[in-house]
DNA sequence: CGTGCACTTGATTGAAGTCAAGCGCTGTGG
DNA sequence: CCACAGCGCTTGACTTCAATCAAGTGCACG
């Protein structure tokens, strides 16, 4: 849990208290590869942090799979929709490789922002990081050719291209499977 | 104020002595049409709110304007990164309308939201919704035809294209102009 | 040993961008 | 008070990036 209580205190410290009382609603899986963490038109209750492994969240659109993100280890991932919103949710979530994975009921997350002032202001500040990182992406997915965008995910995450197919890869970035081949293959 | 303390109390309610603080602290501005919100480098100390009126959100792109929101009365607008990471922002903020605008400080809300639990709670819902809102366009832009975005948005707020000339909406759509000729041409 | 998955390569297509020209208001200066 | 400059928008010709469709290769593992 050493991670996670890490990945907390650099988003927003937490008091003892609450840190405690936090710390013990999260419950650990470890599941092997190609688990569901997530099933189609479920709600999904759990804000997940990935001790070890991969995870994809992915969806259908027009009965293609669309990954909409890619976990590695020591990243918080959730349908955002379905989490906040409580509707059921289009999202699937599924381990790519034998994962260590701590997740954290809603409803508990809820209670605990209501009763703990820093762990509301914790969540904001989650909440925050993923609106900035959302915009980032939009931007990169406007504007940025396809093989900008495969070159910026080099540079940021380059060990995600040693882990993960190709085929995820590619959608994550929005482009197709056969446009990645060529655009690895020139250079 | 009315509008604002409205829109407030729809997105979390406040005790009346939070909602006092809080109200409090906005500043109005009645500015005429062409007003300049926000200047380009300069970073972001307030999230407004438009009680009449309308603004776009733009920025530079190689040389060309990117018209990244378009606010109109009763919404929230402000420059995401500049405003939460305190960077000077690219982006340009300006009235096209003669308008009412309110803004309350960074600093003031975050001296409130450390204050008061509830204007805390108020801030990760604004948020959240920001974030969701964030989903959706992205989806839209990533997935939808140009023809699909311009009837979303006539879906939505149909009375944007009333008020805004072509040039910023095609830009807000993530398309040209000549692109946003035609499919209302075809119609 | 062969079936299928992961990826590559080639040919063709299509949606929207770019460049260029033109039209019709509107407002302002001579 | 007219003329013309410029803005807001339209229309046309051409280009481009990446999608789609279609084969094919090679490796992994049951």
């Amino acid at each position: 849990m050493d991670l996670l209580q890490n990945a907390i205190t650099t988003i927003s410290p937490l008091s003892t208290e609450s840190m405690d009382a936090f710390h013990q609603s999260w419950k650990l899986w470890s599941v092997k590869k190609d688990h569901f963490l997530l099933k189609e038109n479920t709600v999904s209750d759990y804000i997940y942090f990935i001790e070890k492994g991969v995870t994809r969240i992915y969806y259908y659109k027009n009965g293609k799979e669309i990954t909409e993100w890619i976990a590695l280890d020591g990243q918080f991932f959730l349908s955002i929709t379905s989490f906040f919103q409580r509707i059921p949710s289009h999202l699937i979530i599924q381990t790519i490789e034998p994962s260590e994975v701590l997740g954290i009921h809603h409803d508990d997350f809820m209670k605990l922002a209501d009763k703990y002032h820093d762990i509301e202001r914790l969540l904001r500040k989650m909440v925050t990081s993923s609106l900035i990182l959302s915009q980032v992406r939009m931007d990169s997915i406007q504007f940025e050719s396809a093989q900008q965008r495969y070159e910026r995910l080099l540079q940021t995450t380059p060990q995600i291209v040693q882990r993960v197919p190709l085929t995820y890869i590619a959608s994550f970035l929005g482009i197709t499977l056969e446009t990645l081949s060529r655009i690895r293959s020139q250079r």
